[in-house]
DNA sequence: AAATATATTTAGACCAGACTAAAAAAATGA
DNA sequence: TCATTTTTTTAGTCTGGTCTAAATATATTT
């Protein structure tokens, strides 16, 4: 039905309408995809022809129902297979999304639906993104930066920003994990960084760490 | 490295070097993989190119050493995933072949081995096929037609030649499936149908039926 | 409102991997 | 052996997806 390079554009165009807001530039997705801007207005206007996304010259595409149904699903593919990862095989968090971008793109009308099954239906990712079940609906996960919390707040970590391998070592260390509770103990005005809680541990993160945490407020 | 085309011809002209002699001829591989002859030709020239192959025009080609690794362990791949498929998703025999072509071709340094440690590093694949380890070995399974075996011969069953469905179907009924220890009661001289014992149950097996089951002797 | 800068599209080319039609080599057999 | 059939290769074309360079539209300054 569709190649592998045009579900990379639909799910591209599809996270960057959520990011920005409803048309998307040409620019933007050959940044995203790390390709052309001729590339994508060749790519765009085949879509177009396809019914699943509308564009209008010099002005930028959105993704139709059809088009976001699909990328919705590569979505749900490429997140469950994330689950399997970590899971089953034992991978930790930043390994998993390369193989991912492959395993998402297998066709078979039953297999994401076994691996859901086979899974036990987890409701998010290992990065603490939602799991879109087989009708394409999920809950959007009211996640925001732990750096826009204020003293005496607590939020429950549903992922990171970026997932830099050292980044992730650092948390590590600190047991800062998906699920785990943190507490903002005080906050500093000149520098934002603060004093947080986890798991009875307190310890100080820059502002540059705040940043870079979602946390979800309950 | 490889391409999804490349790695399928290599794969492709693996079996048949098996089957066959030595040299692997243009329209052999052509038909396997439904294609031109002229695309063989071109893919086996470039082939050639990288080492994996080698070519004499109009004669045919076999594999290098480079060749066969590659091959094999493409197979190793398909086979564990097959494994996955199975035992772990639940899907039947018959249904595992097309995802298992998709999943070959995930590239990652660590996947494949730890999918086979999660699966518990299993000897062979759904239809009896053996496979091979990290380096590359395996034990060929010594695997004859059952229509071969002689009256008052046992054997376990090890693979099925063909896995239409309506036949996979066929052998469910009866309860033959790999593993099973099959007996030859009697056999019939004019048409080569035989009596055989399964579990305890005996019944009639044409000589298409029989020569569709692999069975190893012990 | 021009002039300039930036964003986007078009034109033309390339590569991988396929195809058809024609040419050439090898196999077959009278 | 020489004519015919079969197999294989070559030549030329096509499609998907990419690129560069040039053209054109939009946005920003002056
Ligand atoms: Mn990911
Ligand atoms: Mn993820
Ligand atoms: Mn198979
Ligand atoms: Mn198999």
């Amino acid at each position: 039905m569709f190649t592998l390079a045009e579900e990379n554009y639909l799910k591209t165009i599809y996270h960057l309408q959520q990011n920005v807001g409803v048309e998307v530039s040409t620019n933007a997705i050959a940044e995203k995809l790390e390709t052309k801007a001729s590339s994508v207005t060749d790519m765009v206007q085949k879509l177009a022809d396809k019914q699943v996304l509308s564009y209008v010259k010099y002005k930028g595409t959105t993704l139709t129902e059809k088009g976001n149904e699909i990328a919705v699903n590569i979505i749900r593919k490429h997140r469950l297979w994330e689950v399997f990862l970590v899971e089953k095989l034992h991978y930790s968090w930043d390994e998993v999304h390369e193989i991912a971008e492959q395993l998402e793109h297998i066709k078979s009308e039953s297999l994401i639906d076994r691996l859901e099954e086979f899974l036990g239906f987890p409701k998010v990712d290992p990065h603490g993104d939602p799991i879109p079940d087989q009708n394409g609906q999920f809950k959007k996960v009211e996640k925001q930066l732990l750096s826009q919390l204020a003293k005496g707040q607590k939020g429950i970590c549903v992922g990171m920003k970026e997932s830099e391998r050292n980044f992730l070592r650092y948390l590590d260390k600190r047991s800062i994990a998906i699920e785990a509770e943190i507490t903002v103990i005080s906050k500093e005005d000149f520098d934002d960084s603060m004093q947080i809680e986890v798991n009875g541990n307190r310890f100080f993160i820059s502002k540059k760490i705040a940043e870079n945490l979602y946390v979800k407020i309950f």
